[in-house]
RNA sequence: GGUGGGGUGGCCGAGCGGCUAAUGGCAGCAGACUGUAAAUCUGCCGGGCUGACGCCCUACGCAGGUUCGAAUCCUGCCCCCACCA
């Protein structure tokens, strides 16, 4: 990537991966993108992130990989902080409608949101901008300029809304301006191309609309698929908890992909990667004829390896493979320390411990089997404490036993 | 302001006087199996006490009431939705 691609080359990296409702949609956006390409300057690139939760997820990091693309062909990156459209909350979750966050949260979250997102992009020459910077300024009537521009039967042809309208689901007002922001974002960056996830397809529209109501050439939208989260069928998110998130240390981030059914290993390969086109095609091959496992390994590594360099990654692949495929115990896991000679309650212990939430939790792992004890199964409720001893719960929970000397036994 | 429909466990969603800690689905957890923390199958899935049979507490928007007994009936209140004004 180091001497400039031609248009082609550059058109047919960056439109992979891409999702349209509609082929002339993709048509249009792929025209004006060579159009604008072979003007040959760097073009203004960004994605928005509102600053709503804490961590970044895998499901974000897909327009932010797009965007990188288009980094690593000189063209000038802006990532994008709704710290403005973050203050009214989500337009898409009705509980959350009303749920203002206030600034210092939203000023906290942006914080961590660049560290995470900056993990994906290059930090030397991203443009990191706040919406609060220009919508904060608007006035009544600027708003009521920039709202003249639509029309309802426009919004009401935003599959969502018109859902809504059918189902007699309430859509607040505030809502119908999460277009206008964002779409004025797009004025204030003088915008070339905006990336985003498929759902804001309408917002990105948006943004061409107020960018020609403002005299300016309106922005290639560049909108990609929605990643599927770990549970394998809602969309990775926060709430539903099914989400990897950047900041997920090697192991668990290896073992949460490696958690992924294996129908979406293809999926993340295409969104979650940077493996190019003969690469794909290798992965559906393999997939159709080998074992999955491994191709899913791989994934789990490439994806570990992308946040936390390739010696990390590595670590966190043979602990997995160490507890989960061979069975044998992790390198490291927590410890509790008891006294001699004392007989331990061992769903009492577990509590204490923090691996199970209440004692009725403890019990029914108890009942169920699935306590092992320096790798043979134990069903006892009692249990005289041996130094250096392992508990097993489960698949994934460890503990270290270490006896204190209070009483030094005979020896 | 009026009319109608609603508020049930993490979510969705049944129940509409006792058999209901509350059907079912999703998510979660465990076991078996395995090709992985995949798939499949089975079980569990509010909390405390008990070695155990079991006992107790909390829970169906909130507060009262009627009943031997209420998520289920009545009254008041709060909130949500739609339609009409």
């Amino acid at each position: 990537m180091t001497r400039r691609a031609t248009v082609e080359e550059q058109l047919a990296v960056l439109m992979r991966g891409t999702q349209y409702g509609d082929p002339s949609l993709r048509a249009t956006m792929e025209d004006e993108l060579r159009e604008r390409l072979r003007e040959g300057r760097p073009l203004r690139v960004y994605v928005g992130i509102d600053p709503t939760a804490t961590v970044i997820t895998l499901g974000h990091t897909v327009p932010l990989r797009k965007l990188r693309q288009f980094q690593e062909m000189g063209h000038h990156c802006v990532f994008l902080i709704g710290n403005f459209t973050g203050l009214a909350g989500d337009t898409s979750d009705k509980l959350r409608a009303r749920a203002l966050l206030d600034p210092e949260t939203l000023e906290r979250n942006a914080a961590t949101y660049t560290e995470q997102a900056v993990r994906i992009l290059d930090p030397q020459i991203t443009e990191v901008r706040r919406n609060a910077e220009w919508l904060s300024k608007l006035s009544f009537a600027e708003v009521i300029r920039l709202a003249s521009q639509f029309t309802i039967s426009q919004f009401l042809e935003r599959e969502t809304w018109r859902a809504r309208v059918e189902r007699r689901d309430p859509i607040y007002v505030h809502e119908l301006f999460y277009p206008l922001m964002q779409g004025y974002d797009a004025v204030a960056l003088r915008a070339d191309v905006q990336i985003g996830g498929s759902e804001q397809l309408f917002n990105l529209m948006a943004g061409r609309t107020l960018q020609r109501a403002h005299g300016q050439r309106p922005q290639v939208c560049v909108t990609m698929p929605i990643l599927i989260g770990t549970d394998g069928h809602l969309r990775m998110s926060k709430t539903t908890g099914n989400y990897i998130a950047v900041t997920d240390p090697p192991a668990e981030m290896y073992g949460k992909v490696m958690s992924v059914p294996d129908h979406l290993i293809l999926h993340y390969y295409e969104l979650v990667t940077s493996a190019g086109q003969q690469e794909i095609d290798a992965a559906r091959a393999g997939l159709a004829a080998e074992n999955p496992m491994g191709w899913k390994k791989r994934l789990a590594y490439r994806i570990t390896c992308d946040f936390y360099g390739a010696e990390a990654a590595l670590e966190a692949q043979a602990e997995f493979e160490r507890t989960f495929q061979a069975r044998e115990l992790p390198e490291e896991m927590p410890e509790v320390a008891l006294e001699a000679g004392q007989p331990v309650d061992l769903p009492r212990l577990l509590v204490a411990a923090g691996i199970a939430a209440s004692r009725k939790e403890a019990q029914r792992l108890l009942e169920q089997g699935a306590l092992e004890l320096d790798g043979a199964p134990f069903r006892e409720r009692e249990w005289q404490p041996i130094d250096g001893a392992v508990i097993k719960v489960g698949k994934r929970r460890w503990l270290r036993v270490r006896v204190t000397n209070q009483s030094p036994p005979a020896r």
